[in-house]
RNA sequence: GCGCCCAUAGCUCAAUUGGAUAGAGCAACGCCCUUCUAAGGCGUAGGUUCCAGGUUCGAGCCCUGGUGGGCGUACCA
């Protein structure tokens, strides 16, 4: 509808500069836009107001001359000027029922488009240190990943879905002597727990399973751990000291191969345990990418090579630095330290060069908004290896407080007493966890209430579009058992004849979903979806509660069943993009 | 100090990317209802879009300067 308008403008436009009514050189970009407010018609078109300087006019008199140029269309009842020069459109209803049409034949294809040459995206999300379960600050980072890389396919991109796995560093042996820790006092070693070390019960359950496992091949004696250590904090040590030295000295009672299958115990079960709880998140993931292997594969040594070569690093008291204040950067960075240790920053370049190497034409990243000021030093790296940095996208995600009505739920991530993604979901269901988190824009911070995603009430968006769903699905059904059937064709042609507000409403709603899918998908913002699902259901509750469907009078009985089914499906479709169920009855 | 993000109705948030009279839902108030799915429906009221300038036909949106809040400013990962 809105290229058949612009057509029809473009027709004008020429017809008039033919004429000379307006100078050659105007270039007119036309924008056919949804009016607000339904008095201004369907549609509108702000083009009087845009040519009006080049022209040299009041753009009343340019909407005029246009509104008189524009070619005759059975789709359209009228057209108007309003305002300052607004050109608005009103459709038939034979042709604002097109859209229902197209709805029952693409089923659930509507809105989504399939791209004979799809551009190859990968999208990053939740990348969680694997030291512990996902807690609930990593649920909006997971939904709105999940959910900005389906919009992206849906929306024709070829996407595949990445979690990198950070399984090196300090942190990971931290978490191996934390398991081996526990596990010596499953073997009844007398064991004091470092301050520094992970408590969580998911600890012990590891260290269980590593005793089930592999019997007692980590044990040793905890005099032997403990011997000459140097204090931990509440001795009045330094508590980064003292774990770094147990990691030292398991290193060195185990042997090397040793500590690192019990690493392996360890990392192994966090990695299942997140790839569990994102798959009943409704996240499935293409590719698990292990930090490790950039080390075995040389990646990291090979991405360094190629900046060095490139004149982008330099040596300074040992350090090795890479120079990305030529890039805008604040500060020079390390890349390698004096001791040959390569820093995280390496890695994550490497990373990157390995992402484009695997011929992504764009690669997003889906990050907390802690990490907002490494954005710069990992654009300059990719800039330096001489990548456009625009094919880097980073999406950055702000944190969601959780509330228990009014009263705010404490989390840390101390002591093991953080709430988890997965009590989160065992608490309030997937379908109210994926639907708020993306309810609000990412860049915003929100307020998740539990209590309301729990509650089965009109104040509960989830519940009310879902509601809409099942609602309509339970027509149907009676319907199949009643006397009568339902005739889409008929309903079709009764739709068109229609002059129903309520249904005008409905059918403009319908028509937009297209539209907001692309809006979402060109901007990442899946709370369109959202809001739109939200204006739909309503506006179809509304219909519903003042219109019988299930009535004698054919005609009626058709049309509005047959707008009923559309809706079904576009929330159908809206829903599913969101990672949301579409239930058939509640 | 510097950098990034945010500020819209009492509350939680939208606003088709610069369009027309800034919209929803809670909460408040006033009516109605007990159903094809029931956990409701209709309506009223509520605004200096943080402040001050600027850009233009037009600004919640863009620019400059403030105010307030969040986050970040590692050779950690």
């Amino acid at each position: 509808m809105k290229q058949h308008i612009t057509g029809l403008i473009q027709a004008a436009l020429d017809t008039l500069v033919q004429n000379g009514d307006l100078p050659a050189d105007i270039n007119p970009s036309i924008m056919i836009e949804n009016t607000r407010d339904k008095s201004h018609g369907d549609l509108a078109s702000n083009i009087a107001l845009t040519l009006a300087k080049a022209a040299r006019r009041n753009p009343r008199d340019i909407a005029t001359l246009i509104t008189q140029a524009l070619p005759a269309s059975e789709q359209l009842n009228k057209t108007e000027i309003a305002g300052p020069g607004f050109i608005n459109f009103f459709i038939t209803s034979a042709s604002a029922t097109k859209v229902v049409e197209d709805i029952l034949e693409q089923g659930h294809q509507f809105g989504r488009v399939i791209c004979a040459k799809p551009e190859k995206i990968q999208v990053e999300f939740v990348s969680a240190n694997p030291t512990g379960p996902l807690h609930v600050g990593h649920g909006r980072g997971a939904a709105y990943g999940a959910t900005v890389a389906d919009i992206l396919e849906a929306t024709g991109a070829d996407i595949s879905r990445e979690y990198y796995v950070n399984d090196a560093g300090r942190q990971m042996n931290i978490l191996a002597v934390s398991v081996w820790l526990r596990y010596l006092e499953k073997h009844g070693e007398d064991v004091t727990f470092p301050t520094n070390a992970y408590k969580g019960q998911y600890v012990h359950d590891i260290a269980t399973q590593a005793k089930e496992q592999h019997g007692d091949k980590f044990l040793v004696s905890s005099a032997q751990v403990f011997t000459d250590l140097p204090l931990d904090e509440p001795q009045g040590g330094d508590k980064e000291k003292y774990i770094d030295a147990i990691i030292e000295r398991a290193s060195i009672l185990l042997g090397e191969a040793t500590f690192d299958q019990l690493f392996l115990v360890g990392l192994d079960a966090i990695r299942d345990d997140i790839r569990d709880d994102l798959s009943g998140f409704g996240i499935n993931y293409q590719e698990w990418f292990s930090e490790r292997s950039l080390t075995s594969t040389g990646d990291v040594e090979q991405a360094l090579a190629r900046l060095d070569n490139s004149g982008h690093l330099y040596v300074e008291e040992g350090n090795t630095w890479f120079k990305s204040t030529a890039f805008g950067d604040d500060k020079d960075r390390v890349v390698k330290r004096a001791n040959g240790a390569t820093t995280y920053f390496a890695s994550d370049i490497a990373y990157h060069m390995n992402k484009f190497d695997r011929g992504f034409d764009k690669v997003i990243n889906i990050w907390g908004a802690d990490h907002h000021g490494y954005i710069t030093r990992v654009k300059a790296a990719i800039q330096a290896l001489g990548y456009e940095p625009d094919r880097l996208v980073v999406k950055l995600v702000q944190f969601a407080i959780l509330y228990r009505g009014t009263e705010r739920v404490q989390m840390s991530t101390r002591s093991g007493s953080f709430v988890t993604l997965r009590e989160l979901r065992e608490e309030v269901g997937k379908d109210a966890c994926r639907f708020f988190y993306v309810t609000r824009k990412a860049d915003n911070h929100m307020d998740f209430d539990l209590e309301l995603a729990k509650s089965q009430s009109k104040d509960n968006p989830v519940y009310y579009i879902q509601y809409a769903h099942a609602r309509i699905c339970s027509v149907i059904d009676k319907l199949e058992t009643s006397e009568w059937s339902l005739d889409l064709q008929a309903g079709l042609t009764a739709l068109g004849e229609s002059t129903d507000d309520a249904e005008k409403l409905i059918l403009n709603q319908l028509a937009k979903y297209p539209e907001t899918l692309q809006n979402a998908a060109a901007n990442y913002e899946p709370h369109l979806i959202a809001n739109y699902l939200k204006d739909l259901a309503g506006e179809f509750h509304t219909y519903y509660n003042s219109n019988k469907m299930l009535i004698e009078d054919a005609q009626l009985r058709n049309s509005r069943i047959t707008l009923s089914y559309a809706v079904k499906q576009v929330i159908a479709n809206g829903l599913t993009l969101l990672g949301v169920d579409a239930p058939q009855r509640m």
